[in-house]
DNA sequence: CTGACTCAGGAGTAT
DNA sequence: ACTCCTGAGTCAGCC
């Protein structure tokens, strides 16, 4: 990288300044960020407490800084006079103390201390806290900590369904975590992103298994692998699983998961992870109709339909104590793939096939009579006692990377049901079911996207205003349309730039040796890279390479590495392989999304703009682009950009051995996308975001100098806004005149804290 | 593109 | 404790 030239922040006109203004609350909105979490300081236990209290001490001692990350807050100044320095080290401490006080006050003092922990920002009270107050004294408890904590001792009586109820008591019944609920919207996103790091674990277990095989083969004989091997590894599998049932193994012919989602499952199993275990009639909180899974196994997990193999999913004989007055089996929810040749779908008015009979294998067709039994005699259950059946359609579709999509339509009835001769001749059964009324419009008759359907070219986007924002910078070109404005502009203001300017007072720390992989590195014992991510490449090569889950830093191969291009740990290096779209939202300024579908873990793209002295940024007052590399900022949870506790950073410490705690604590040099950058410039806020935040280190090993990466945190369906949590703690920031500065959040996320800061 | 094959939890049944 | 049921997902092999 390296472009010497740089365009002084001064050669913004003053026009552009307030164009980006204006945007403020939008797009840049965010870009300036936060000093310090002050969440995170509001640590539990008393201990911890003393101790960030001394901390704090010590920081004033030292005259610390703020400790600044990423982008900053517009019109604010990222670094503060001592003036403000000052003031805010008061105001901290007068926090401490009113914690300390409220604390001392007894009660309530546990529950907040615990419920802190959830993370700093902590999620708001949602149902519960939510609607105790007006929004804007829910985010004063919020910032001030401990009184919080007296609002959140408050029962939820009177909110949320059963299930909540029933959650909490499970999570703070015995006085060890009674945190706020958070929405089940979120619940459900955590869910299906602790699902989707088992799976692209697995993924990589199964990579590694054929690596292994390749090379054990290449090695060996050059026997081709045929159905002579297949032939081996049948019997070994059918060995292996007969005999993991009589339950000894003779190890050697183990196979590994050749389905990591269902291993995924199984994890989730075991660890308890799985949303509501129990099955249940009707809606599931948080799954709204519309919702899209991108595999059967994503729908077991959330318990939304609880196996990955049958379509009628029903509750057996083992419910009829819980529900005494129920007939069992009784159905709750049914996909509808167009396995059966039988099956019609017509939207509002579905004729399901019952289950059984079916050639599993091969042509897929009827072979055997079926019976009205377990499923089929489930749906009957239904009829006779009115209960409603969840339907998920599953669709084909070339751009989810699954090539399948499922979507929750809704709930229908079940009407009649009757047995007839089906096309192959023999019995099936058939059920009628209608949709019940008032829910939201079917949006997949045919497809696909609750958002709206992709534009093919150019020349079907409403609203374009440019053709290209990237001037023939980037491979895959990204339009900017604009239906908010009237007239239409098209974002102005600033050049782009697909790799980083470097400032011409900063020199690039030279490039490591590098591993001496050849041609692409398969082995993370071998490989240097490798080592320096834990022994383990950080990505899967799946989909074009996935981050398996975010780190604290991810180690890539560079350029003296003897890979190529191709590596499987180079994978934030490819360029934006994704159709984005620059589009201007209604109060959020210009917004970015995807026309393709985007895989959780998978890069979006780099923030880019012009690598500077943070200090030198100082008198940048009002420069909303500006981000500052701080990887003692990273993610934890996924929810956000979290400070990092003690413990991981010493850890990563022990790893890079030279890097110096204490001095990398303050962020040292920022990417100013003021006046040039790429596309991350445009990417907008929220408080349940879509991207994370990851460091990455390629050509060096520098962290103060580490690249900004936007990857995937879930599965992100084309069309949907793309944003990442700019991370700021509320009433962190501060204006010149030293007051604290607010600026609403408009994410209209469920969680939103109502304010970017 | 097609066919072959595996996968694993839950329901139901036998002991 | 055991068997059976179920169809999505994957991959080799074919054209």
């Amino acid at each position: 990288m390296v472009v010497p030239s740089l365009q002084c922040m001064d050669s913004l006109s003053s026009d552009e300044l307030k164009a980006n203004g204006s945007e403020v609350v939008a797009s840049s909105a965010g870009r300036g960020k936060s000093p310090k979490s002050e969440g995170k300081e509001e640590g539990p236990g008393g201990g911890k407490r003393e101790k960030e209290k001394e901390k704090e001490k010590e920081k004033a001692k030292k005259g610390g800084e703020p400790e600044c990350c990423s982008p900053r807050p517009p019109g604010t100044q990222r670094r503060c006079s001592a003036r403000i320095q000052t003031k805010q080290r008061a105001e901290k401490e007068l926090l401490v103390r009113r914690r300390v006080e409220l604390l001392d006050n007894g009660d309530g003092v546990t529950s907040t201390g615990k419920r802190r922990n959830v993370g700093g920002r902590g999620k708001s009270g949602g149902e519960s806290a939510g609607k105790e107050g007006p929004e804007v004294e829910e985010s004063e408890v919020e910032a001030v900590g401990g009184a919080e904590i007296v609002g959140i001792s408050v029962e939820p009586a009177s909110a949320g369904s059963g299930v909540q109820r029933e959650s909490q008591v499970a999570a703070g019944g015995d006085n060890v975590a009674p945190m706020v609920e958070k929405s089940d919207f979120a619940k459900v996103k955590e869910t299906l992103r602790l699902f989707n790091k088992h799976y692209l674990h697995f993924v990589q277990e199964e990579e590694k298994r054929c690596n292994k095989e390749k090379a054990e083969n290449s090695k060996g004989s050059q026997k081709p692998k045929s159905k002579s091997k297949s032939k081996e590894q049948q019997k070994g599998s059918k060995q292996s699983k007969t005999n993991s049932k009589k339950g000894n193994s003779t190890g050697d012919t183990k196979k590994l998961a050749m389905r990591p989602d269902l291993k995924a499952i199984t994890k989730m199993l075991e660890t308890n992870g799985v949303l509501h275990p129990k099955k249940r009639f009707g809606n599931i909180p948080g799954i709204n109709v519309g919702h899209q899974f991108y595999s059967r196994a994503e729908m077991v997990v959330v318990g939304f339909h609880s196996h990955w193999l049958n379509g009628i999913d029903y509750m057996g004989q083992a419910y009829r104590k819980e529900y005494s007055n129920y007939t069992f089996p009784v159905a709750v929810a049914i996909v509808l793939s167009g396995m059966y040749e039988d099956d019609q779908d017509n939207a509002d008015d579905v004729v399901y096939t019952g289950q059984g009979g079916h050639n599993l294998t091969g042509d897929k067709r009827q072979i055997r009579d079926q019976v009205l039994e377990r499923g089929n005699l489930a749906l009957k259950n239904c009829i006779d006692q009115n209960v409603p059946v969840r339907v998920i359609r599953g669709h084909e579709s070339r751009t989810s990377y699954c090539g399948k999509v499922y979507t929750y339509d809704g709930l229908y009835k079940v009407v009649t049901y009757w047995a007839e001769k089906g096309i192959s001749g023999y019995t099936v059964f058939k059920f009628r079911l209608r949709r019940m009324p008032g829910q939201p419009m079917l949006t997949t008759n045919q497809v696909q996207f609750v958002y709206g359907r992709v534009p093919n070219s150019v020349s079907e986007i409403r609203g374009l205003v440019c053709k290209d924002i990237t001037g023939g910078e980037e491979a895959i070109p990204i339009p900017a349309t604009n239906l908010v404005d009237d007239p239409p502009v098209p974002p102005s203001g600033f050049t782009y730039i697909k790799t980083i300017q470097v400032s011409k007072n900063i020199i690039l720390p030279a490039a490591s040796t590098g591993c001496k992989c050849r041609g692409g590195c398969i082995d993370p014992r071998i490989c240097l890279c490798a080592t320096l991510n834990g022994s383990d490449f950080p990505y899967v090569q799946r989909d074009g390479g996935r981050l398996i889950e975010a780190k604290d830093v991810v180690y890539e191969c560079g350029p003296n590495c003897g890979c190529g291009p191709d590596c499987v740990n180079r994978v934030s290096q490819r360029g934006i392989k994704y159709r984005l779209e620059v589009f201007r939202a209604p109060r959020k300024g210009w917004a970015v999304r995807s026309w393709d579908f985007i895989p959780s873990g998978a890069p979006v793209c780099e923030y880019i703009g012009i690598l500077n002295r943070a200090e030198d940024m100082d008198n940048a007052s009002e420069n909303n682009f500006i981000f500052d590399i701080d990887c003692l900022q990273t993610m934890r949870g996924l929810g956000g950009r979290e400070r990092r506790s003690r413990d991981a950073s010493s850890e990563t410490v022990d790893h890079m051995g030279k890097h110096d705690d204490q001095k990398s604590e303050i962020p040292e040099y920022c990417i100013d996308a003021g006046s040039v950058g790429n596309i991350a410039r445009f990417i907008n806020h929220s408080c349940e975001p879509n991207l994370f935040v990851q460091c990455v280190l390629s050509s060096h090993q520098d962290i103060k100098l580490a690249r900004v990466v936007l990857f995937a945190a879930d599965n992100i369906p084309p069309l949907q806004e793309l944003t990442y949590d700019y991370g700021y703690a509320l009433d962190s920031v501060f204006g010149p005149d030293g007051k604290v500065k607010r600026m609403p959040c408009y994410c209209g996320a469920a969680d939103c804290r109502k304010r970017l800061f």
